[in-house]
DNA sequence: GTATATATGATATGTTATAACATTATTTCA
DNA sequence: TGAAATAATGTTATAACATATCATATATAC
């Protein structure tokens, strides 16, 4: 079994818990997003399903899946990239933190991370200071990654 | 004279300075972007100039304009808003630093801030021991302000 | 097995942005 | 001054990302 595999049954189960369903067209999209190893958009996902699953899907199902993807969270939306990304712990079992990411301005790499609680909470305390508060904890650093350089 | 006027006319001296002329039409966008005292779209600034002038600008030299202000140093761009703002530091004279921003979700409204060497500081190594390093200095926090609250 | 809910399809349109080429205005300097 | 060069703006087309609305198909409950 695939890593990829093994990821969806993983996901297949963890909808099933929470009283929804991975369906193949979900289950289509979360692949794409998995084995791209790399944040993608919205219509980078139709091309890959038609390529992949000879699946014409529109893009408007590709939206909703994502909603979908991110209510159950399996998938991330950077709204930097505007792009989407698999969850890094979607086979862990352990709940995980809101995640950081570092997104490569060049190949879309994405990088999950997790930012030290210390630093967060100076970063909410300057971010207070000026009568502001964080919309999300998930932040999004535009960033390059070791291959792609500046 | 209104205080948009004198920051026109400040940031005129400070093309002319630089060999660059502030003309009529990327003056009109400047201002809009002074008086709305928020992140406006570029198409946002077409509307502005329609109403407050009269003037009906094509999309293409929006960008332009913007683009030039950009370079001028008198305009931030927001990556993460696909926004504008007028640099809250025209008027003075000092060099500032790299600005931080703080984005209202909700209605816009744009606090440029600075954040600590040392946040920064802690956040590049973080960022620098995933691999990455930041694509600019510029950072921008999606938020809510006071008034919007949530 | 019909009713209900869920998932997906189809069409149109909105928003942000850029490419490529044309025209107008301004500056330069022989 | 006036032709050449440069700078600024206009025009058209199109790409990429995204959502609204209404229609249809599929699964599930009772």
């Amino acid at each position: 079994m695939t890593s990829t595999a093994k990821v969806i049954k993983h996901a297949k189960e963890h909808c099933a818990a929470r009283g929804s369903k991975l369906t193949e067209k979900r289950s289509q999209v979360l692949k794409g997003l998995l084995e791209s190893k790399k944040a993608l958009s919205a219509y980078e996902l139709i091309d890959y399903c038609r390529e992949k699953f000879d699946q014409q899907l529109p893009a408007m199902s590709v939206y909703r899946i994502l909603e979908f993807l991110e209510s159950e969270n399996l998938v991330h939306r950077l709204e930097l990239a505007k792009k989407y990304v698999a969850c890094s712990h979607i086979a862990c079992d352990h709940m995980h933190e809101t995640p950081q990411f570092l997104i490569c301005n060049s190949c879309n790499t994405v990088e999950e991370i997790s930012i030290s609680n210390s630093i967060i909470h100076s970063l909410r305390n300057t971010i207070s200071k000026a009568g502001f508060h964080l919309a999300s904890p998930q932040l999004e650093f535009e960033c390059y990654c070791e291959a792609c350089g500046t």
